[in-house]
RNA sequence: GGCCCCGUAGUUCAAUGGAUAGAAUAGAAGUUUCCUAAACUUUAGAUACAGGUUCGAUUCCUGUCGGGGCUACCA
């Protein structure tokens, strides 16, 4: 058990022991004790101080006195500050921790637990590149789902992709306007940039012919509806839906490409799937479930013939369900597809990694899934992510002022090219070793980026300065790991003879103590689906590890005994590291 | 208009209601005959504003100001 987690239970049957009434963890907080106090962890008193009506000093001496005397393998020392009770834990806990699990590579994952979760993450549309905005969604909705693995869980991962619509339509009908039978092999274009150049291409035309009609008079959005570009891919929808050969062909081509380009970026970002719904099948779904609803009296019929659902008494909107001419809406789809995948995998929980610009659709969606008692609503959680932003703010397509996702790795790798050549530690290397190094260290900085800001929170990303190598990055981290495992190239831990009797000097004190809480970060990340807190740690683990190794040698230590040690710290450091990393979808080298 | 989210060093990010608000970067000053200097050490620098709850508020509540999002018979 953590640490943390055992002193709470500790202190709540001590403190049953000594007042002899009943406690719980609100009673109190375990915090990790401020470097400039002494003492490891501290519970903090002062909600116990009124509940007993005793002086902080009387409850600490108390809780401290009993906890040396009966739990002396936890608990050492104890000193009492303005209600703040510092224990010092007993240097052999750290050392038995230590010898138990510095060899173990996947310290921390935890057993199956039968428990079944699908995260559905990336959903692109079909008529454009990914920029980078799909690069948080995806690697978030890739990182989420390894450390639920870790964690014990089933994991199944999906993607939507939204592959018809009027967006796609666009992007056809101006490849059949303009493209005179081009295609990306003919102009030597990745698939989805080729498709995305027509999508372009199309909001250039429409704002020509828009431009005409405002002039002679109408409103911006009456001129984009009437403009014939748009009435042409409003037909060309209608065909689609209706089967039209010609049109569907065009379709089936255009997405081929799309696909092709997609699967090279997700094969270099490490993206994949175990299913793969598309829209195209899906769109009808939800509509029988509209009859449902409306005999439960959950949905109500307009005289239009329109469905809706009143959602007012929850605080929200009246939301259409089903149009008047009987066709499904998003929601209703959405809610089709939840149904589907529940039926296909009965998941305990599913997790959708989409934006937060669609909050409040989700939280339609599991209202009504909830209204119409459907099992698969309880399991429903938006992972609501928010927006990379640009210095002058929201990327925009028709602005052009998207940061293009394949652009943006191509740059990565080649800063971390240009670094690693500047830096010449790696000239041995052959050509495939060099390739590989350059995507690590570059991908790597770029999913570290994106990965250490709490997801909740919109991030900002300056094109101006490029993506950090020193510092709180992806790059630092791999570099302590090259380094550590450059000492265990060299030497590596062997059985040490009786017990480890010297002390712990301070810095080897606190990478044992910080690296002790990687089980407890992994469930803080995996129970908030939170990566971020996993790159936090994995960052103060390397720093840390930094400061010790410039202060301590390891393999010239004075003693054996001390050189056992530190070769243990290193073995474990390296593989929190290499673990934390790959939770994060990052690779360390063995050098860079 | 209604609903939701966000305002922390120059900048980008941290901080289950707890001790003197942490990092990184940019700035200043140092460190390399020694396991990789993509490093280490030192230094200066911030909770938008006004109230309230609390022993204690960056965190909870109210208001003001500022920024963003949603509010389609689009997906």
């Amino acid at each position: 058990m953590a640490i943390a987690a055992l002193l709470r239970d500790t202190v709540i049957s001590s403190l049953h022991s000594l007042y002899n009434e009943p406690f719980s963890d609100k009673d109190f907080q375990v915090n990790q004790t401020k470097p400039e106090f002494t003492g490891d962890y501290t519970i903090v008193l002062f909600s116990l101080v009124k509940r007993l009506k005793k002086s902080p000093d009387e409850v600490g001496n108390e809780l401290g006195a009993f906890l040396q005397e009966n739990h002396p393998a936890l608990v050492a020392e104890f000193n009492i500050i303005k209600g703040f009770l510092n224990l010092t834990i007993a240097p052999n806990y750290w050392l038995q921790l230590l010898e138990e699990n510095y060899s173990k590579k996947d310290y921390g994952r935890l057993p199956a637990n039968g428990q079944r979760v699908m995260v559905e993450y990336s959903s692109p549309n079909t008529n454009k590149p990914l920029h980078l905005g799909h690069l948080r969604n995806n690697f978030l909705g890739w990182s989420c789902a390894a450390i639920l693995s870790y964690n014990g869980y089933e994991v199944i991962k999906t993607c939507i992709a939204n592959d018809r619509g009027i967006h796609i339509c666009k992007s056809m009908v101006a490849w059949k306007l303009f493209a005179n039978g081009a295609t990306p092999e003919s102009t030597g274009t990745k698939g989805d940039h080729f498709v995305g150049d027509y999508y372009v291409l199309f909001g250039q035309e429409l704002k020509k012919q828009s431009a005409e009609l405002i002039n002679s008079g109408l409103t911006k959005e009456e001129a984009e509806k009437k403009a014939p570009i748009m009435q042409m891919a409003q037909q060309m929808l209608v065909d689609w839906e209706a089967g039209d050969p010609e049109v569907l062909a065009l379709w089936k081509k255009m997405n081929s490409w799309v696909y092709e380009g997609f699967a090279v970026t997700y094969q270099r970002i490490g993206s994949d799937f175990n299913k793969t719904y598309y829209e195209s099948d899906t769109y009808l779904l939800g509509k029988d479930l509209v009859a449902f609803g409306l005999s439960k009296g959950v949905f109500f019929k307009k005289e239009d013939g329109s469905v809706w659902i009143d959602l007012t008494a929850d605080g929200l909107d009246e939301k259409i369900v089903q149009r008047k001419d009987g066709t499904a809406v998003y929601m209703t789809q959405d809610i089709g597809l939840a149904v589907k995948k529940y039926e296909e995998f009965a998941c305990d929980k599913s997790i959708y990694v989409v934006g937060n610009e669609q909050d409040y659709h989700f939280k339609v969606l599991k209202l009504i899934c909830q209204k119409l008692s459907l099992p698969a609503a309880d399991g429903i959680f938006h992972l609501s992510y928010g927006m990379v932003e640009l210095p002058s703010g929201r990327m925009k397509t028709r602005e052009g002022t998207v940061v293009d996702a394949d652009d943006m790795i191509e740059e990565m790798v080649n800063v971390s090219r240009q670094k690693t050549e500047e830096l010449g530690k790696v000239k041995d290397f052959t050509p495939e070793e060099l390739t590989t190094l350059f995507d690590t260290i570059g991908i790597g900085a770029l999913k570290f980026f994106l990965l250490r800001v709490d997801p909740k929170k919109k991030m900002l990303f300056n094109p101006e300065e490029s993506i950090d190598f020193h510092g709180f990055t992806g790059p630092f981290i791999q570099f302590i790991h090259a380094r550590i495992r450059s000492i265990l190239r060299k030497e590596q831990p062997s059985a040490m003879a009786g017990n480890y009797k010297e002390e712990l000097l301070p810095l080897e004190k606190e990478l044992l103590v910080t690296m002790e809480q990687y089980p407890g970060v992994l469930a803080q990340a995996a129970a908030e689906y939170n990566p971020s807190h996993l790159a936090n740690y994995v960052y103060s683990v390397a720093k840390t590890f930094s400061s010790f190794y410039t202060e301590h040698k390891v393999a010239g230590a004075a003693s054996e005994e001390k050189k056992q040690l530190r070769l243990r710290l290193c073995q474990l450091a390296a593989n929190i590291i290499a673990s934390a990393m790959q939770l994060l979808g990052i690779n360390v080298p063995e050098r860079m």
